[in-house]
DNA sequence: GCACTGACAAGGT
DNA sequence: AACCTTGCCAGTG
């Protein structure tokens, strides 16, 4: 696997500091479209990746941290969040339209 | 090779 | 608005 994974790696990477984004968001961008559970699952072996992917960047579609059991600590993944400035609020990311970052639009120039 | 599972999403009831 | 069903695709038993 090196076409979609490795996408899906790239895309999480280039999430700024302080933003987040959705499975669906990057599904769509990748053209997976309705695959979005196959976002997650690159996820699930993003540890086994060389680089870094800030996994915790990335959320459902309603700002659920859903994710947040795979960090080895339940909690890790909302502290990291808060530490980037996120505000987190029953597992869930507080104004997440506006912190949400959109690959599709941000990445429109992307080769 | 079949069946079940999984960090999701959208549509219907 | 809450809950249920279907789609999707790769990995593992």
């Amino acid at each position: 696997m090196n076409d979609f994974f490795d996408m899906v790696y790239q895309v999480v990477r280039l999430i700024p500091q302080g933003r987040v984004t959705s499975y669906g968001a990057i599904a769509r961008l990748l053209g997976t479209g309705q695959s979005a559970r196959m976002v997650g699952w690159a996820m699930n072996k993003s540890h086994t990746q060389p680089v870094y992917v800030p996994a915790h960047r990335v959320v459902n579609s309603q700002g659920l941290l859903t994710g947040k059991h795979h960090f080895g600590n339940p909690m890790a993944m909302q502290e990291l969040l808060e530490s980037e400035g996120i505000r987190i609020e029953n597992d869930q990311v507080t104004g997440f339209k506006n912190v949400f970052w959109d690959p599709q639009k941000e990445l429109k120039t992307e080769d």
